[in-house]
DNA sequence: CTGTAGATTTCACTTATTGAAACGTCCTTT
DNA sequence: AAAGGACGTTTCAATAAGTGAAATCTACAG
């Protein structure tokens, strides 16, 4: 039996999915956008509601509990990466001024942003800690996916958001990617000479990142505390 | 059936609650600690992996998984509280030198930090966002019960954590409490005249974190988004 | 080499989940 | 005002789905 599942349990995080996306949904959209009887997701909201990990508000529509925030922010504390990686991004944004990000793949054939360290210029870009981004036509998606191309970065000029151009390397000790480290910079703002040097600081920092770590064995799990 | 359950699902979430809280757990002491049999504890977390909640290390170990960490992360950024909080947060530091909490009452009976601002003391107090506190015999607890002390604040001495003094303010919009703000001091730095003022600011604070909001009907619901 | 502990799979038992339908309510529409 | 519709909620019989003891296998300690 190599397929799991248990149906209801799927279905209740799926649900919990849909009332974090959401922010704030009526059981009837709820149950529409999960394709569930209203019976069935209430049942099962309701569940998640006895144990905290969503709540409903005065109008009786769902959203995110307290749960939720405890056990994420417990999550992310435990992530050693973003710790590791925290110097890293702030240097980068010191030195280049642009927004700067760590990224990991997630399980869903995306990734997410785990860290993120904004850029001083007045015009940035913002994205935010726990968004999803695509792997295709995205600088961060092609480093995940492994491409590392000769000059040990890639850089996407207005893939997914116009305007906007991304420049990413892998972090990959013992050859395996385990994360990205890119800086974000609107277009009009870079030159080519720009490109190449922002490149290569991203570049060592990615690599730099986990060299230190003595004896990594196989490159894997590093995503969990060094311990 | 005023009664909702699914057993199902309350076991996966206890489950999901159990490898959050310990990081990092092998199996059987997840099925151990709860109560579950190894095969069950098994097949849900196998539900829990395949949907990214938590994850395998190299070592077979579940940990959480960055589905946890991203729901927490964009849940906690939906709760409007924090960031109204915070610009008070940052002044009672500013003014105080101590670290500042922003807390709420959570599902099970206790509270739970939803921001905080660290103190400029070199000896300050570090606790952290998401950390669950216990109601009973803390300033934040009393203040999220409803007692309401004539002061308009709450002074408890070394009470769960020794030689720590916090004082705590309530938010109470229309007389019902839905956060508390606290300071938290070491004891020894403490006088009877910096509680006072201490004191003073911190119900201020609490006081004028809502104050502002327009027309809060019943006074409900202030965690989430104003609009 | 033997014994204990963990992880994983199997399988028969039945419990617990399911969804259509019915109900009450609160709106908006005619 | 009455009719219509949408939503939240409850009921209930059918059965799909979850359960745990036991068996299997591996890894490791004595």
């Amino acid at each position: 039996m190599a397929e799991s599942s248990t149906r209801t349990v799927e279905r209740a995080l799926v649900l919990l999915g849909a009332v974090c996306d959401a922010g704030s949904i009526p059981l009837a959209d709820a149950a529409r956008e999960t394709g569930l009887s209203a019976s069935t997701a209430l049942r099962l909201l309701r569940t998640l509601e006895g144990t905290g990990f969503v709540r409903r508000d005065a109008a009786g529509a769902y959203r995110p509990g307290l749960r939720v925030v405890q056990l994420g922010v417990q999550a992310l504390a435990h992530e050693s990466l973003v710790s590791l990686a925290e110097p890293a991004l702030e240097r980068l944004v010191a030195l280049t001024g642009e927004s700067a990000y760590l990224s990991v793949p997630s399980h869903d054939g995306e990734g997410i942003y785990l860290a993120m360290r904004e850029g001083t210029h007045s015009v940035r870009h913002a994205s935010w800690v726990g968004r999803s981004i695509p792997l295709d036509g995205t600088a961060v998606g092609a480093v995940l996916r492994g491409e590392e191309p000769a000059a040990g970065f890639v850089v996407v000029r207005n893939g997914i958001e116009a305007d906007i151009t991304a420049i990413a390397a892998p972090v990959s000790p013992g050859g395996q990617v385990v994360a990205a480290i890119s800086v974000v910079i609107p277009s009009y703002r870079i030159t080519p000479a720009g490109t190449r040097r922002i490149g290569a600081l991203v570049a060592a920092e990615a690599d730099a990142l986990l060299a230190h770590i003595p004896s990594a064995p196989a490159g894997q799990d590093l995503t969990g505390e060094p311990a």
